[in-house]
RNA sequence: GCGCUCGUAGCUCAGCUGGAUAGAGCAUCAGACUUCGAAUCUGAGGGUCGGGAGUUCGAAUCUCUCCGAGCGCGCCA
């Protein structure tokens, strides 16, 4: 828990108040007390602040709601961050805070600069984080934009909350689909050589970018490789085309600013002579996890040429999966069930208790199998989040964008990033929840008007960083170390609602930012923002009405200083969350 | 047929892991620019939280059951 989050600050003297009870022997000892919260009312008539702690310990104490309250009320008052406590409703305790709690929170906040919101709930411990994971066999498209930004959003918030992150890509590298790219590449090679290959066979990559990996191959092999059958031509064309192929997505990943600090090759699993995957079914085996069986046909849509068989099955349904799943195909190779398996021991190995997986959202019913692998894996010891990843669509003006033929019938994500810029595919693809779908409008994301949430956040900031250029040309003595500045600014005359107000809201920052990590949902900072914004927006135009609101005073040097303080809280907290969802905070929007 | 994810204002979506009278944006209507950039802001109308039942002090949130949508359902990854 933070320091610097008040909400924290205050449920510990809630605390104080019920140890109190419980050594007044108002309360019984060891009572249950991890129900109790302190949150922001919804109404902020009700106070600063809520507690539900009558309400949740009344029944274990064996006491009236209100009665029990109004003991914990009593305790509370004379606090000296609590101005007033009052009993309402059912039994909720409401706190009033002194305003200079708000103004030591502002302070802390400015003081702290970016480092604001820290905070060690994740006490340090490994986790990895597994995204983007796109097959290597063609350029990054639209599709995957979505899980990339998503991952590296949430790999940020879970360091920026003490959690030891490891952020890491998975590469397909060893199925059939890269076979088939390696014959697309043959293609181009040929092409390369000036041979006619007429149009792209069915089920080959038609894409243009697979020209460059022809011509490449051609400079490094001449004709040689034309002349070998497919067998001794193949492993070489298709390394070449891998290794290209994760060229351009590891620079697709970096226009996005999409980073990973491993990169895991499927094929590594059964390279160098040892088969990990052979392994990882036979120590599963010993297990009893891993069987010889027969499955039924599946139920519903029928399977054409199922034939039953006895094949290799791991037991899936002792961990809470429908049926046990296959790891060996009918000619006798691994599922990629399989290796996903053997990858997944490597994580547990590397010493990965907290996995967490991003798929799209097409890959919900591979869920139960892959957290039952890792049950098995980790002996129920570690854990398993999938996030999954709802569909993007894409639109231009409402209406939807039609495919590029020459990338191969996808639209690409450079194309997108090209055309909007980085920004507003990030924040844009983090403004909704991980699971809904979204729509993504190109002429929307551009716009400049409150109706495009990038560009109102950012504006946010750019309006308070020129408050500091005006200011600073009026009162030129004013220190400019920001610290220095909240140091001697007399915070107390920030004493209208509507400063208080976004006091309130810029000290609810951390606690955001710790139930966002938590719940591992990197949205909440992109509304909290947009929230932030809107209240930030709606001061300032408060000063067209009210000139004695303005944040720069002529003849009132303390006010404006005291306002600089504030409009610094704005700034910091909102370059804080753009940094966490990888957004620029500019000090101007030209 | 089974499983997963959803269903909240006319539209697009939040709702802080069970809290008080369910909130924003867009759209509609009515307002605010001799400004610290109005690229913004203020106000109004608009809801059976898909339907029904249950759990408890309290449910949009948890459970069950219907209805509807999307995705998936040995030898694709």
């Amino acid at each position: 828990m933070s320091v610097e989050n008040i909400f924290a600050q205050i449920l510990d003297r809630v605390r104080r108040a019920t140890d109190a009870l419980i050594a007044g022997g108002v309360l019984p000892a060891g009572i249950d007390q991890s129900r109790v919260a302190v949150e922001p009312p919804r109404d902020p008539a009700h106070g600063d602040m809520a507690t539900n702690a009558a309400m949740v310990l009344a029944k274990e104490a064996g006491k009236k709601p209100r009665d029990l309250a109004e003991q914990i009320a009593e305790k509370l008052r004379g606090d000296d961050l609590v101005e007033r406590v009052d009993v309402a409703g059912p039994g909720f305790i409401n706190l009033t805070l002194k305003p200079a709690a708000w103004i030591n929170a502002l302070r802390t906040t400015v003081q702290l600069g970016l480092k604001y919101g820290q905070s060690d709930i994740g006490r340090g411990k490994p986790v990895n984080v597994e995204y983007v994971s796109a097959n290597p066999t063609g350029p990054m498209h639209i599709g995957h934009c979505r899980g990339a930004v998503f991952g590296d959003a949430l790999a940020s918030l879970l360091a920026f909350t003490g959690f030891k992150v490891t952020r890491e890509y998975y590469i397909n590298d060893a199925g059939a689909q890269v076979d088939v790219l390696a014959r697309s590449a043959f293609l181009r090679y040929r092409e390369a050589l000036d041979e006619d290959i007429g149009s792209i066979p069915e089920g080959l990559y038609p894409g243009d970018y697979l020209k460059p990996v022809g011509a490449a191959l051609a400079a490094e092999y001449a004709d040689t490789l034309r002349r070998q059958p497919e067998a001794q031509w193949l492993p070489l064309v298709r390394a070449k085309a891998i290794e290209m192929m994760m060229a351009a997505i590891r620079a697709d990943l970096a226009a996005l600013n999409v980073t990973h600090d491993v990169f895991y090759s499927e094929r590594s699993l059964i390279a160098g002579g040892v088969d990990r995957v052979a392994e990882t079914i036979e120590w599963l085996r010993a297990r009893g996890y891993v069987y010889e069986g027969r499955l039924p046909p599946p139920k519903g849509a029928p399977v054409e040429d199922w034939e039953d068989r006895e094949q290799t099955l791991f037991r899936s349904t002792s961990f809470g999966d429908d049926v046990d799943r296959a790891l060996k195909k009918s000619d006798g190779s691994y599922t990629y069930f399989a290796s996903d398996i053997a990858y997944h021991r490597s994580k547990i190995e590397r010493g990965f208790q907290a996995l967490i997986d991003v798929w799209g959202a097409d890959h919900g019913g591979y869920i139960k199998r892959m957290q039952a692998a890792v049950a098995a894996l980790s002996d129920r010891t570690a854990e398993l989040d999938v996030k999954l990843i709802q569909l993007v669509k894409l639109l231009r003006a409402g209406e939807p964008v039609k495919m590029s033929k020459r990338a191969g019938d996808f639209v690409t994500l450079r194309e997108v990033v090209d055309e909007v810029g980085r920004d507003a595919v990030r924040f844009m693809m983090l403004f909704r929840k991980n699971d809904a779908v979204l729509d993504f409008d190109l002429a929307k994301v551009i716009e400049q008007s409150r109706d495009n949430a990038v560009f109102y956040v950012q504006y946010g900031h750019a309006r308070g960083q020129s408050v500091f250029r005006n200011a600073r040309a009026v009162f030129s003595d004013l220190p400019a170390d920001i610290a220095e500045l909240a140091e001697i600014a007399p915070l107390e005359l920030l004493s209208d609602p509507a400063e208080l107000s976004l006091m309130r809201r810029i000290a609810l920052y951390p606690r955001v930012v710790e139930g966002a990590s938590l719940a591992h949902e990197p949205h909440r900072i992109a509304f909290y923002l947009f929230d932030l914004a809107s209240e930030f927006h709606a001061l300032w135009t408060l000063g067209n009405a009210s000139p004695h609101l303005r944040f720069i005073i002529q003849d009132d040097r303390q006010t404006t200083a005291a306002r600089l303080v504030l409009v610094q809280g704005v700034v910091t907290v909102i370059a804080s969350g753009l940094a966490l969802l990888g957004v620029d905070a500019p000090n101007e929007m030209r």
